[in-house]
DNA sequence: CTGTATCCACAACGATACTG
DNA sequence: CAGTATCGTTGTGGATACAG
C-alpha cells in the first residue's frame, strides 16, 4: 500500500487522474486545468510529468503556433478506473457524514 | 474528490487504515505500531486522532497500570473496505509495472 | 498556449528526549 | 505503555513573473 500513497499522494493527484479518466479523450493542457480548478498551472505541470514517468498519462506536443500539448489516460491509468469510481462512490454516500466531523 | 484527498493524503494515512479495517477488532498503541512499521509513534498518534474526529476509529483509553489504549476501526471507517480492498488489489497487479517508472 | 523560474508559506514527517 | 515536546528537514502548493 505505502507505494501507491507516493502515486497519489497530494491534494490534487486523485482529482487530475480521475478527470482524465472519465474524460478518456486527449485533454489540451488549458482545458484541462478548467476543468480540475482552482489548480495552479504549475502544480499541474508537475503532477503531469509524475504520471508520465509512471506510464499513466500519454504526452503528445504539436509542433503548431500557438502551442499545443494534449494529455491522456493510457491503459494502464484506464485500469485504476474501477478504484476511483469506488473512491467516488464512497464520497457520495459518506462525504456528508464525514464533514461533520471537520 | 477533493475532499477525500484531506482525509488520506499524507504518506501513512491508508496503510493505518486498512491494517485497522483488516484487523477489525481492538488493537492496542503498540501493537500498531508494530504492524505499521516504520512509522514513528508522533506520526501514527497524529492519524489516528485525525481518524477519531472524522469517526474513522474508535479509541479507548483503560485505566490501568501500564496504561493501555486501543483503536478500532468503527462502521464508517469499515464501508472504506471495498474501496480500499480494490486499491490494494490494483497494487498487486500493476505494482511492479508502476516501478519500472520509478 | 504551455510551460519554467523564483520566492515564499506552511504542513508533513522524522529523530530524540522526556512525562504520567 | 502511550503519549507530549521540541527541533530540524523535506515536500507540497500558491503567487507571480517571464520565456518559447
Amino acid at each position: 500500500m505505502v507505494r501507491f500513497v507516493g502515486l497519489v499522494s497530494g491534494k490534487w493527484a486523485i482529482p487530475i487522474l480521475y478527470r482524465l479518466i472519465v474524460i478518456g479523450a486527449p485533454v489540451r493542457f488549458g482545458e484541462l486545468q478548467r476543468a480540475v480548478a482552482p489548480i495552479t498551472q504549475k502544480e499541474l505541470t508537475r503532477q503531469l510529468r509524475l504520471f508520465e514517468r509512471r506510464g499513466l498519462v500519454q504526452r503528445r506536443v504539436y509542433a503548431e503556433v500557438p502551442p499545443r500539448v494534449e494529455y491522456q489516460i493510457t491503459a494502464l491509468g484506464s485500469s485504476l478506473r474501477p478504484t476511483l469510481d469506488s473512491l467516488a462512490g464512497w464520497m457520495r454516500t459518506h462525504g456528508q457524514t464525514l464533514a461533520a466531523g471537520e
